[in-house]
DNA sequence: GCGCTCTTTCGAAGCGCTTCGACGATGCGC
DNA sequence: GCGCATCGTCGAAGCGCTTCGAAAGAGCGC
């Protein structure tokens, strides 16, 4: 419990010498400096955080808003916390965890009383409560995922033009003809929501460039029952689907084509893509694009501290390139065509 | 951003009547209460997080310290982050996250620097660098779950005994008559651990004393090989298995009694009893006997604030009542013998 | 009506730090 | 040798709050 004015005193100088030797802000000559911390060493003298915070007007603490719905996944969001966390650390930031109903109330708390510097939101709904909150606040927030409506905020989300691409081509490459995307509902498209929309125009356009019929279907309601039948109405040999939509009509995927006969990877293969939960635990697991928490949570906290440090608060979408894991769900067709010319 | 004194300005009253009508810590009349609550609340009054502090000398914030290590379950020890952040904020103090390598240092640091009022130490490992670390602070600190040597600290966890005469009545009421009990290493027994003892005490005399045969054994190395082995030699007609080891060994637990032609629940039931990992996921998943995340956490934080609040800080060990955990490892054998007398 | 107590409110002193302005000392050019 | 800039150090203000001691006012008995 050393003080500052402890650690002035042995030295033989003066409290605002002892702050600058040990912040640097100001030349002090080598041989006051070197006096001046191999004492602090000494006492052990660690400054005193609140009054620390207090003078310099900044805490060094970061918030992390994690809001652990019923259908989260605690792998999944368990991982974001902890990247956030050790991201922030190596960065000089201390996280405080905000959680169930206070991921709301202790944003606006932390901003307000000015316990945290800045905000990083984590798991991310369409219509997020905390997004309107987050443009009212003077505290720097960026968010991990994007709500609906993200203008005048700063997120860092997958990029799903990317992921959309990459599933079509694993699908194409592995000899599929017939491929379907499962979207979003209409409602989520019609509410602003613009990445499913973006999803959706790349994997046509890119079904397209490599030649292959596509579909797209929005599931109504919560299952991909109707989804499906109109994929296979539309393209009677379907032999591969992509998955941009929710965790509980993916969830129906498997089941509803069992009930037709069809077997997840042996007649039709499966790839979620830009969604936030794992499929890992289903029973049939599906090739997964999801957001990376490691990047994510990298770039998240780079934002965030530019924001602090540099009080650049530019909204923006900053979109990270996907990851794809292989879990067994997407099997070999018949070889692809050989393209025209070449030799076998 | 508004301050203390631009409330009393605006209530026309002095900055120490603000602060004692929000405090309540001197009596204000009424009236003038009521007309600094309401301005306050008008003025989206919150005080300063940082003066508060240094002028309390408190932060209202406990830190978690919490390890991630490699073998540690996520979603279990979320689960205990979780539950402390929440019962934490019930009691008014929101939780620094302390992971990976920050788990033992950031204690050090938050101590130190006094920006936690208190210290919750999840995922606790026999020799925890940590309990020696807790007994150099002048912070006060709960452990949930047992170090090797526990002198001097408070710590919360399960009551081994209670579970270890529970797992004995499952069987015996299941009509098992050959009881074994995978203990811990003998290495670990040796390093001064004292719960595994206690366990296996409670075992043995339980199993003594619902007339059954019971059977020790400790494992070698990280597999329940030469355990099963000993356990058969010992008890051939062995019909149920209590495991109170370590995650690796247990997992092993299943493969090993199928070399042997035996099958889980169908020729021998296993119960996992007072281990801090989850058998949820094995392949063939045992009845358990865990930690319970919420009654720990629960009972830390209470015990945290009572230190904090009330200056309690004397050493104890609260031991909590087991939650039986059902996954269809323990079948019926031949109906429990009637007890001798007892009208059919 | 005087002195007493009790209640309500105020002023001021910190809490431990950062940071600004200033001051003495030193070194330089002329 | 004098003035000026530069460097290293110091003192003091202030961050926004809590809390202590005291002052002012009200109510009471005699």
């Amino acid at each position: 419990m050393a003080t500052i004015a402890d650690v002035a005193q042995a030295a033989g100088v003066s409290i605002s010498t002892v702050s600058y030797a040990l912040s640097g802000k100001r030349s002090i000559t080598a041989t006051t400096r070197d006096r001046v911390l191999a004492i602090a060493e000494e006492l052990g003298y660690l400054p005193h955080a609140s009054a620390r915070m207090l003078a310099a007007n900044r805490s060094n603490i970061i918030a992390v808003s994690e809001p652990v719905h019923p259908d989260t996944d605690d792998s999944a969001h368990m991982a974001f916390a902890m990247e956030t966390t050790k991201v922030a650390r190596a960065a000089g930031y201390d996280t405080l965890l905000l959680v169930h109903d206070d991921a709301l109330a202790g944003m606006r708390r932390s901003a307000a009383t000015q316990l945290a510097d800045g905000i990083i939101v984590l798991d991310v709904d369409e219509d997020d409560a905390r997004a309107p909150l987050a443009r009212t606040l003077a505290c720097p927030t960026v968010f991990v995922g994007l709500p609906a409506d993200t203008s005048g905020l700063v997120c860092v989300d997958l990029d799903f033009e990317a992921a959309a691409r990459e599933a079509v081509d694993r699908l194409v490459d592995a000899g599929h003809t017939q491929i379907g995307l499962i979207s979003h509902r209409h409602e989520t498209l019609d509410r602003g929501s613009n990445f499913p929309l973006r999803f959706l125009r790349a994997f046509v356009a890119h079904a397209q460039a490599r030649g292959v019929d596509a579909a797209v279907t929005h599931p109504q309601g919560h299952t991909a029952e109707g989804s499906i039948r109109r994929l296979l109405e539309r393209l009677p040999g379907l032999d591969g689907i992509v998955l941009n939509t929710t965790a509980d009509v993916a969830a129906t995927v498997t089941p509803v084509l069992a009930a037709r006969g069809l077997e997840v990877a042996r007649d039709v293969s499966v790839i979620a893509a830009g969604v936030s939960f794992s499929t890992a635990r289903f029973a049939v697991p599906f090739d997964t694009m999801p957001l990376d928490a490691r990047a994510s949570c990298t770039a998240a906290v780079d934002l965030l501290v530019a924001a602090i440090d540099g009080g650049d608060r530019t909204p923006r979408i900053v979109l990270l390139p996907p990851t794809y894991i292989d879990l067994g769900s997407v099997a070999s067709r018949a070889p692809a065509p050989e393209p025209l010319g070449q030799v076998s």
